[in-house]
DNA sequence: CAACTTAGTTAACAGTTTTTACTAATCAGC
DNA sequence: GCTGATTAGTAAAAACTGTTAACTAAGTTG
């Protein structure tokens, strides 16, 4: 049945290897600890498959060997994990508050991280600056020994799906960047796999390859930073991250979800930026862009008209997780971005709307699990150090 | 990279075999009158394995050959075209309205059909009544010679993502059916590939699947009917219709857009169908569930009420056309469903309401290309029998 | 009509998973 | 402690895939 790691075309031999050497990895990361015998029978592949290829990834520093299973009879199975003593993936987020950089190994362990609270100016600039960071990165001696995998970089703004272009980032003011080709021309950087995704769509990839625990079918995670994003993810084996014709999936932001309300700077009325986004509130509360938001929510925390702003925006928030719901129907919802600081005063309203607005079909159906994650500072540039993962573990 | 045909977990000589020869046929139908040539450049795969698998496809039944290419110098090669001629495929609907019946080949013509206006009563007295109106369809003389791939069957409401039930139907008051179940307890139906989908999905994947001209790259299909659906379909050689953790994919006539707004059936208040679907017409116009609502609104065109109504209506299709468009990003919308014989009343404030509201974004993006099917009566049938064919291609 | 070009087929080949048989390691019972 | 049962993992032969390279087929062009 379709799913989702299928060659563009048609494949040959040498794709059939790739996918079970991608598959039984991902076996193993799904639940460490496996053994050959155990791969075989989830994966369907005989234990001579399993067996070879399992040593073809050991040597490569993909997989390592554990302790020996210990259930009954018979001999034990020695349990595999991923190797995350070999190789390391870096991952970078340029956001409109800043550069973050991480390094992380095969289990999503953060080796190292740096950030810079500084934002950005020009493409160039920008660039420049990261390719000193990253270089200042390598240099970690958490790193030592280990080799680079490549290279994800995450954008505020969405991304060309045929290309590797950033198309529009409004609050950056830059059009068509090809990021990556600037990148390329500093000196000293990482060979390996480069990728460039939209903010959301990483950190939503991330979440749900490095999952903690049993892995969700499919999760949509809302990213509520300056704007509101949403980046949908689903696959057993190879998790895909759906970008439409034109890389606009996901831009929740700008539904209407008040048909004649407040004007949006997208040039439309009534988007649910206007309600709940960084910048709705910033603007509303008259907050510099240096300063920060939730301290000064917290500063006027008894302000009723302060109270009544949030508790609208959290709202707005909960109903936009019920349509988000209504139309993609992901397993799980996972929430992140800066406007988590904001805490209950936010995302209780959130809960409570989504909660008290099921229709007939959603009580039904068991509830949706919803994870909150309070810090996301390096979420979205751990989640494109996962993709470049993925995709080297497809490549090697 | 990841697409959509992938084995459940890893893939054997066997599931390459399969692929390709899906793949070749998937070609053929994108594209009618390559020669295998023509198709080894597209696939990759060398001519020797063309060759073999257009073979056995021909053998098979799938393929034929057409007349020779003319084009310069060199030998000309044959084109080849999906043979119309030798299966079939069942599809059918199930809607609140009636069963409707189709058998189509593998082009997509209707070679034969049937359709029956009465409202289904009982799971039980629907699947004998089905199976019976199946029988009469198979022996019309235009599928004399042919062999049956299977059967679609859609149903007016969720289906489950892991099994063929129907969950819950409001409209027809059914919940949790396992309708294939009960009709395979009916004589005299064939055997072959049995699916179970909702409406809407089938009726997307149909017009996707068999589309005429150029395939787009991914659609939204809007169903608007008694209620308000939507199917997705996205991927070049093997479409997908994501359906979501509970199958509640595309389920738009129940997101929020007016918050506050009128009651809707479903418990919450706000949703679109209470502004746009036939059930929110019906009850604001008085008509009957038997009478016909394009002829009710055509007599009563010029009351000013019913003016607005119907142009409040449109405007709220055109504002779910938007939202599905910042959500799921579609290179085409295609608007069908029994709301469409309300013609330009309906469709042209949508279409208005969708042009003048498009935000920056998507004004930098060459516009979305609408289709507007104004009979679908045999779409979501048709559509089913798209499915089996796309499932036997590969099991074949 | 010979040279050229492209389409399609054939047989040997390389690389994959599977099959089958085997070895390795642990536990249970005597 | 030994034997037998059981499960894990490996090795070599077998089966099957697409590829390669050489060939035949069938047109056009000079």
């Amino acid at each position: 049945m379709p799913n989702s790691f299928t060659p563009q075309v048609a494949g040959d031999l040498n794709y059939l290897k790739s996918l079970n050497r991608s598959t039984i990895l991902s076996t193993v990361r799904r639940s460490p600890g496996l053994s050959r015998a155990d791969i075989a029978l989830q994966t369907g592949l005989t234990k001579a498959t399993v067996g070879s290829v399992v040593q073809a990834l050991s040597e490569g520093g993909w997989l390592r060997e554990g302790e020996l299973h210990a259930r009954g009879g018979g001999r034990p199975g020695r349990a595999l994990y991923l190797d995350g003593d070999r190789h390391y993936m870096l991952g970078a987020e340029v956001g409109v508050k800043g550069l973050r950089l991480v390094a992380c190994n095969l289990v999503g362990e953060i080796l190292a991280s740096l950030h810079q609270e500084v934002s950005p100016t020009t493409p160039e600039a920008t660039a420049t600056r990261l390719a000193q960071l990253l270089v200042q990165l390598r240099q970690n001696p958490a790193l030592a020994g280990r080799s680079c995998l490549g290279l994800g970089v995450s954008v505020p703004g969405p991304v060309s799906p045929s290309a590797p272009i950033l198309r529009l980032a409004p609050n950056l003011g830059w059009e068509d960047v090809d990021f990556l080709a600037l990148l390329r021309e500093q000196p000293d950087l990482p060979g390996g796999v480069w990728l460039l995704d939209n903010e959301a769509n990483a950190a939503a990839f991330g979440e749900f390859y490095f999952f903690d625990g049993v892995p969700p079918e499919s999760i949509a995670y809302i990213s509520a930073d300056i704007g509101i994003g949403c980046g949908v993810v689903s696959g057993e084996h190879f998790p895909v991250v759906p970008r439409g014709y034109q890389g606009l999936v996901g831009e929740i932001g700008h539904t209407v979800i008040q048909p004649g309300g407040a004007f949006c700077h997208c040039g439309n009325r009534g988007c649910a930026e206007t309600l709940v986004s960084g910048w709705a509130l910033r603007e509303a509360l008259n907050v510099e862009p240096e300063a920060s938001l939730s301290a000064a929510v917290q500063a006027r925390a008894d302000e009723e008209a302060v109270q009544a702003l949030i508790q609208r925006a959290g709202e707005a928030l909960g109903l936009l997780m019920l349509n988000l719901h209504h139309t993609l129907n992901p397993s799980m919802l996972i929430l992140g971005g800066s406007l988590m600081r904001l805490e209950a005063r936010l995302i209780e309203p959130a809960l409570a709307y989504f909660h008290d607005h099921q229709n007939d079909l959603l009580r039904k159906s068991q509830s949706v699990p919803i994870k909150i994650i309070e810090d996301s500072t390096f979420t979205a540039a751990r989640g494109a150090a996962a993709q470049v993962m993925a995709r080297a573990a497809i490549e090697v």
